[in-house]
DNA sequence: CGGATAATTTACAACGATGTAAATTTGATT
DNA sequence: AATCAAATTTACATCGTTGTAAATTATCCG
């Protein structure tokens, strides 16, 4: 049997060498395929690499070259419908062009925040594609500037910095245009989050507010949940609290889809109908959109675009790519479902 | 200003080192809170590291130690539900034990998996934990590593592996029979996939029957559908093949929550309810669970259990623990909700 | 105060790979 | 066959840290 290993030690590329009667560079082009290797030299020297199984050290590797072949991707939650869904686009983008991806949870801390890109400076990774939840533009403006860094998301950021992120406050338009094609007239908007410095949440308002002035109704801020967390369960609590005050809406457009659902639960168990009495659209069109009830209309981020474009935009960061920061729209849709339904024809 | 960097290059041990004047294992000694240092010294050597902005260099310290203190957790999907609670389970287990986690993701596909514990590249991370979906026991047993790995979930591994699983057969027995307890004589489950041969699906029916049977119930095999894919798709038109040709059941388990959610989204469509009609109960208790309508009763791994026990378990290898594999059961229970609820008194 | 012991600090060789530049071989041309 | 250029292969320094063992300094005790 070959490449089997007696349990002493690892076996070097030095152990090779010898094995072939060589020198330890020439191995060093056989594993790299370097062109200018005669066919010979490379079968004899393959034949020492399987007969003693060697496997390259990645660490070794990484000391002498400087680069580590993995970015890191920084998201608040790896549990979360979204950022999972965007982690797997990313490590799929990052596999393409033969980057591993660390995925770094920040549980949105604004310290755990800031440690992903000390990791970068500790050379742990190449690169880090970044959604803060909490870091402000100030907080980053202190990083070193040769750290490659493609921030995704609706936090303000360091003009330095790449950036990458739907229109929201056009998306929010859309969403809420889509409502009073429906016939909706009061439209209710949950939830604005307390303490969310992340600017997401502002943009929407902002889009939100727009749709309703262009369309020539007026703004209601008591139509304006407020929300003390992320949690669903907040939302169930606002959404609850402004039916029993007796704020009344036909229209309901939510920052996100968790909120969506747990509104769409709240509804459910007032005995209120969807789309029926209220309209419902979410955001992020994440898999709760497909298996609630009634299914749900979601402002859909392409996922794929702004994965491909962070990858590709970091990439080109490490390989050396200098100026200014770009910034980059990714495309969206309205997805539609059954609780805002399609206007008819 | 502390801390800053003028653009040239990283800063070194030996920079700081001659910037306090002393040597550069004094300076490792430091960073490493090495106790034999003098207050005088120490202090000396933490001002010329802040003074310089020093930040070790990971990649050096791992070749010289062979350490990552990175682990590597190989699942089928990130963007699963039941899947990416397991990974942020265990990267926050490994944090607490001073490890992080490399996530990858082999899409059930038997090459990559067997990749992931070939370790085509050695010194990536200490050890690996691994949730297989295709590979086989025959395909492990060739295998022959020094990393170590902790195997989890239902297919069978080698003795010689760690693993770590829910007694698949108990849980599905006891879900079955609360749905005997609510009344159901006709139970179907949902489903048995094609070319599955992880096994999870296997210790799920046989506990299905030994449920049925202990019972007193018969087994009847046009109630065991079958499924195509993983996808929640095809679990829908198993479900609604079934109710055309006229199989009739008033008792659904489902082999996992996707399927779950995919059945009540057919059964509503349909227009049978749940679960006056038909009671249905998924396998995995993740968030999709909470938000279907009707709200899903789940089985429900102690998640928390099996990342602990995997994560220490792991460390333990790498600490050098030999002997062979140890089994361990984690616990579970029944998340008793709508779509199945509690027996009545 | 001398001598032994303990506490600090240091010099230097690893860790295992790759880059550079020099040494060798091969091939082409006259 | 001699010469020169191009194609291979090699020797050796280097990446930035830590472990070992030796060198130095401080402390203790009779």
């Amino acid at each position: 049997m070959s490449g089997t290993n007696n349990g002493s030690r690892r076996v070097r590329l030095v152990d090779v060498a010898r094995h072939a009667g060589v020198s330890t560079k020439t191995v060093s082009n056989v594993v790299h395929n370097y062109q200018h290797v005669t066919p010979d030299m490379r079968s004899r020297v393959q034949k020492a690499i399987t007969d003693l199984g060697y496997k390259p050290n990645l660490t070794a590797r990484r000391l002498v070259t400087g680069k580590t072949s993995m970015i890191a991707l920084a998201i608040p939650e790896t549990n979360h419908p979204y950022f999972s869904s965007l982690a797997d686009a990313i490590v799929k983008a990052a596999e393409d062009r033969d980057y591993r991806v660390l995925i770094e949870q920040t549980d949105g801390d604004s310290e755990k925040e800031l440690d992903v890109l000390r990791d970068r400076e500790a050379g742990l990774v190449d690169g880090v594609i970044f959604q803060p939840a909490k870091v402000t533009s100030l907080d980053l403006a202190q990083i070193q500037e040769d750290t490659p860094v493609v921030m995704l998301g609706e936090a303000a950021s360091p003009i330095s910095f790449d950036h990458i992120m739907i229109d929201n406050t056009a998306a929010s338009e859309v969403a809420v245009k889509h409502l009073i094609g429906l016939g909706r007239k009061r439209i209710a908007f949950l939830g604005d989050v307390r303490g969310d410095s992340a600017g997401a949440t502002k943009k929407r308002l902002t889009g939100y507010q727009k749709g309703l002035e262009d369309s020539g109704l007026s703004v209601d801020t008591s139509l304006v949940l407020q929300v003390e967390s992320f949690s669903p369960e907040s939302a169930k609590v606002a959404v609850q609290e402004a039916i029993r005050s007796g704020i009344e809406f036909d229209g309901l457009l939510c920052r996100d889809d968790r909120f969506a659902v747990a509104a769409l639960q709240l509804l459910r168990d007032e005995g209120i109908s969807t789309p029926e009495e209220i309209a419902v659209i979410g955001w992020d069109d994440t898999v709760l959109a497909r298996y609630s009830y009634p299914t749900l209309t979601s402002v859909s981020p392409n996922i794929q675009a702004i994965a491909n474009d962070a990858v590709t935009m970091l990439i080109e960061r490490i390989e050396g790519l200098s100026g200014t920061g770009r910034h980059v729209l990714a495309p969206y849709n309205l997805h539609i479902r059954e609780s805002a339904p399609a206007v008819k024809a």
